[in-house]
DNA sequence: CGACCCTCCGTAAACGTTTACGACGCTAAT
DNA sequence: ATTAGCGTCGTAAACGTTTACGGAGGGTCG
C-alpha cells in the first residue's frame, strides 16, 4: 500500500473524496465513505504523516521533553511512567500521540527544544524539569507554540503550568513533625536550581517561623537528590553536635542512603531520627521502618497536564473550556512508621 | 523565517543551491556555501523535518520502543536513561535524533507498533519488552523496517538483537554461592513471558546439574519483578520447612521487599539467606547489607545497540562494517556483603 | 580555434496529503 | 421552464524540501 492514490485507483474514485472520508468530512455520501474506510481497513492503509504534516502544518504529536539527569531525581522512580499514562489517555481521545524527547545529559536543554521544535516533529510540547530561570518557556512563547509546564519558573510570564505542592507538604510535614514533639527538624533540599527545590524550602521555613522555631543553617542540607545525598546527609547529621530528632527529605531516593547510614552508626530511622520523604515509591514502602511520605496521582496528574495543553491549542480549545490554566497540584499523606513520636 | 525560499532570497541565490550548501552537496562553491551557512544560523533557518521527510522518504529520526508496565520492572529503576544516553551519542553522529515511544498499558504493543510504522514517523526502531514469542518482530521484518530488538526471541528469525547475558549470570551466581558452600539455592523469576526469564531459569538449571544438585520446584518462585514480588518470595521462603539458604533475584528491586520480610521476621539477609540479584541499582548498594549483584554497562550497550541498529540500514551500514548483527551482552559482578559464606 | 571538461548554479519535478473551488445531477421553488 | 439550492464528487494547487538535469562560463588540450 503505497498511499493515497492507489486506494483511491482501487475505488475507482478521486483521492480527493478517499481524503474528505477518511477525515470525517461532511460532504461525502455515507455509502462511499463506508466503502472507502472498508477498502482502507483491508488494504491496510494509514496517511503518511509527512505528507499530512507538510500540507496542513500539524503534526498530531505532542512531546514530552525531559532532561537527563535532572527532574528531581524523578527519571530514576516511576513517576512519569504514570504521568505520561495519563497523559496519553487524554492525547488519544483527539489521535494525538505521544513522543518523549529526552534532552541527552551532554546536549544543552535549550539548544535540544530549540531544535525540536524547528524541525516541526511536533505541534505542542510539555515541558519537563523546569529551571527557575527557563529560557526554554520564552522561546516556546515567543515561537508561538503551545505548551505546559510541569513546574513553575519564573520565565514565561502567564504561560500555563501544573506544579506540585511542595510548600504545602513542606507545611504539612513540619506541622506533623512538631505535632509529634518535633522541635529541631532538619530538611535537604537540592543542590541543583529545579524550582521545586526553592519553594519547598520556603514553606519549610514559613512553617517553622509558624511554629515559633529558629531557623538553623547547620539543619539545612543541600545534597543530592539520590541514595548518595541521602547517604551524605546522614553522614553530615552524625557529625553534628547537636542533632536534629527529625528531617525532611525532598526525594525518597534519599531515605534509602540516609536509612543506611544511620544503620551503620546503630541508629535506627524513625526513633534516633524521624524522617518524612516527598514521594511515595515502591522502595519507601518496603523500608523497614516504612517511610512516611506523600503520594502523588500520578495518571490524574498527567490528565490534568494533558487537559491543560489541550486548552492552549487553538483547535482543541473549545473542548476543555474550563481546564486550569495553572494549578497547584495536591499531594497525599501516606502515613508509615518513620516518625514516630519524639522518645525522649 | 519561515523556510528555504526566503533564505534563497535574502541570499539572492536559487533555492537549490541553498539546499545543496547546506546538505554538504560537493557540487557548491566554498564561499557560497559559507554565506548559506552563516545565513542561516542568523536567521535561524532550520529545515521542516515533514518537507524533507515527504521528499526523501526519510525521517531521519529513531524510535525506541517500550511497554509500559512490562521491561522486567526496568521502567523503574535507571536502566534506560543509561542505555538511552548511549544510544543517542551514537545516533548523533549522523544527525539522527532518538524519539521515544511509549506503549501505554491500556494498548496492545503489536497494534501499537504497527500504528507507529504506518506512520512513517521513525526510520528505524529500537524494540524492547521483547517477548518469546513477539509479533513485532515479524512484522517489522516484513515492512522491511530496520530494526534492533533488545533480548531475542523465536520471532523475527534472523533479525539483530543484543541480550543481557543472563544465563552467565545465573551460571556465575550459583559457582559462587556453591563455592561458598551453599547447596539449596532458590531463585525467583518472572511471571510474564520476556524471554529473560526462561533464560535465566536455564542457566540456573544447567548450573545445578552442573554441580550435582538437585532441581527442587518448591524453591523456584514464580514472582512479579518488583519490590512487593520479592516480600512475597521471602514470606513464602519462611513458610517452608526445608529454607533455601540463598535466592537468586532476577530484578534486584525484590531485593527491597525481600530484605524487609526477612527484617519483619527477624531474620538478617547475608547470614540467613544469602541473596544475589541482576543488577545493579542505587538501592542495591546502600541496602544493609550491601547487595550482590551484577552491573551492566548501560552506556556502552546504548552504544552497542546503536551501531547495530545503523549496521542494519542500508544508508549508513557500510559505515558500520563490523557491528555484530547479534551479541550477548556481559555483566559483570559486583561484589557486596549479601552472600556470605554459609554459616553453619 | 574548436572540442571538451569541470565547476557551479538555476529550473522544475517529485514526495503524499489536504482543501478551496467549481462542476454535476437532482429536487424544489418560483 | 428557469433558477436556486443541495448533496456529492473531481480537479488542481499548495505545503517545504531534495535532486536529476541541463546550462553558462571558464580553463585546458589537441
Amino acid at each position: 500500500m503505497k498511499g493515497i492514490r492507489q486506494l483511491a485507483d482501487h475505488l475507482q474514485i478521486s483521492i480527493g473524496t478517499v481524503s474528505r472520508a477518511l477525515n470525517g468530512k461532511a460532504d461525502v455520501n455515507p455509502e462511499t465513505r463506508r466503502r472507502v474506510l472498508e477498502a482502507a481497513e483491508a488494504l491496510g492503509y494509514v496517511p503518511n504523516q509527512s505528507g499530512r504534516a507538510l500540507r496542513q502544518g500539524t503534526t498530531n504529536t505532542v512531546g514530552l521533553i525531559m532532561t537527563q539527569g535532572v527532574n528531581l531525581g524523578a527519571n530514576n522512580d516511576n513517576f512519569f511512567p504514570g504521568v505520561i499514562d495519563g497523559l496519553q489517555a487524554v492525547l488519544a481521545r483527539h489521535g494525538l500521540d505521544l513522543v518523549v524527547l529526552l534532552c541527552s545529559s551532554g546536549e544543552d536543554p535549550d539548544a535540544y527544544l530549540r531544535r525540536m521544535v524547528a524541525r516541526r516533529i511536533v505541534d505542542a510540547l510539555v515541558v519537563t524539569a523546569t529551571r527557575t530561570i527557563d529560557p526554554r518557556l520564552d522561546f516556546l512563547q515567543k515561537a508561538g507554540v503551545p505548551f505546559v509546564s510541569l513546574g513553575r519558573s519564573q520565565s514565561g510570564a502567564g504561560s500555563p503550568w501544573i506544579d506540585l505542592d511542595f510548600r504545602g507538604i513542606a507545611l504539612h510535614s513540619v506541622e506533623r513533625l512538631v505535632a509529634n514533639g518535633h522541635r529541631r527538624i532538619a530538611v535537604a533540599a537540592p543542590t541543583n536550581d529545579v524550582h521545586l527545590g526553592s519553594i519547598f524550602m520556603q514553606g519549610y521555613t514559613e512553617a517553622l517561623e509558624a511554629h515559633g522555631l529558629p531557623y538553623d543553617p547547620e539543619i539545612v542540607f543541600l545534597a543530592e537528590t539520590s541514595e548518595e545525598g541521602g547517604y551524605d546527609v546522614a553522614d553530615r547529621i552524625l557529625h553534628l553536635e547537636n542533632r536534629p530528632t527529625a528531617i525532611l527529605l525532598i526525594a525518597e531516593l534519599m531515605s534509602v542512603g540516609l536509612y543506611r547510614r544511620l544503620g551503620e552508626a546503630g541508629l535506627r530511622p524513625g526513633p534516633d531520627l524521624a524522617v518524612i520523604a516527598e514521594r511515595e515509591s515502591p522502595v519507601g514502602r518496603f523500608l523497614l521502618p516504612r517511610l512516611t511520605c506523600f503520594r502523588v496521582r500520578l495518571k490524574e496528574l498527567g490528565v490534568q497536564l494533558g487537559e491543560t495543553l489541550l486548552s492552549t491549542i487553538p483547535a482543541f480549545s473549545p473542548l476543555y473550556p474550563d481546564a486550569p490554566r495553572r494549578k497547584i497540584w495536591p499531594l497525599e499523606l501516606v502515613e508509615g512508621e518513620s516518625d514516630p513520636p519524639i522518645s525522649v
